[in-house]
DNA sequence: ACTTAATTTGTAATCATTACAAAAATGAAT
DNA sequence: ATTCATTTTTGTAATGATTACAAATTAAGT
């Protein structure tokens, strides 16, 4: 995809093959995935592919800006290519993942202090499981 | 002490010499330390301390709701007595780790969505290593 | 004291991520 | 086209935090 390659260029970024493949599915499954469910579902296109590129691939995006990582559990980072503003939902009861959208929020962080990213992370019940709860 | 001896039994932990020198320490260091910083820092006091139990006792607290924990970054799980609304910022030059505090956000979740808790992380510079940044 | 349940401990296992060096691919210069 | 330097990818080994598990210890109840 011609827009993807020109993504990455002008963000200092050549694209080879590799990473041109995860960040088109990076932007075409907004499911959150983790390192390990991209290497699975790239593998059968890039038979080669090695998780060390993967894990190399993403960090490098994440340090241009254009992916952002989800830490909302430890011991599992999910990748987003949207960067814009929003915040994360997971059930703690199905593992369900869902992107929170919210208004701009009005944070005074202490005088002199320059924020980069802004995570917001909440855990709860989803619909259907905190229904199952109430009965 | 008396006093955190009774909040463990209230919230149905039964305060053992372990439990309740983990709980006293988190509530005299707001540094919110690792589980390793902890273990470290009680290892003289409870020399037959192990590290699993540290574990172990850590994540009941985050159970019963007695102490949240903070993944601000992935292979560093925080941990924080202090479980009433508030954010954390963490500067990626120096490392240094604050409180934020902010506003009740006004944040909508969708319909028969319920949430347990919030976590609001900030990544950016500090003051120091802004200034040092900004010359 | 005896019996049972709860807690702690030590060790081994897990598992995601990183370190590292060799191999492959790319690009520029001759 | 060949050479040579640079970048990227790959495979394997190492790391390190957390968890699993079972034995040992401690506490509670009779
Ligand atoms: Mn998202
Ligand atoms: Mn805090
Ligand atoms: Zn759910
Ligand atoms: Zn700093």
């Amino acid at each position: 995809m011609k827009i993807y390659d020109e993504h990455l260029i002008r963000n200092g970024i050549r694209p080879s093959v590799q990473r041109l493949k995860i960040f088109e599915f990076l932007h075409k499954n907004h499911n959150h995935p983790t390192a390990d469910n991209i290497y699975e579902a790239l593998l059968p296109a890039i038979p080669t592919l090695s998780k060390t590129t993967v894990y190399n691939t993403l960090n490098r995006f994440v340090d241009k800006g254009l992916a952002v990582v989800v830490n909302i559990d430890e011991h599992e980072a999910r990748y987003d290519a949207n960067t814009s503003a929003h915040g994360h939902f997971k059930c703690i009861s199905c593992g369900g993942f869902f992107d929170i959208h919210f208004p701009e929020p009005d944070i005074k962080l202490p005088k002199g202090f320059q924020a980069e990213n802004y995570h917001l992370n909440i855990k709860g019940y989803c619909k259907v499981c905190n229904e199952k709860k109430n009965r």
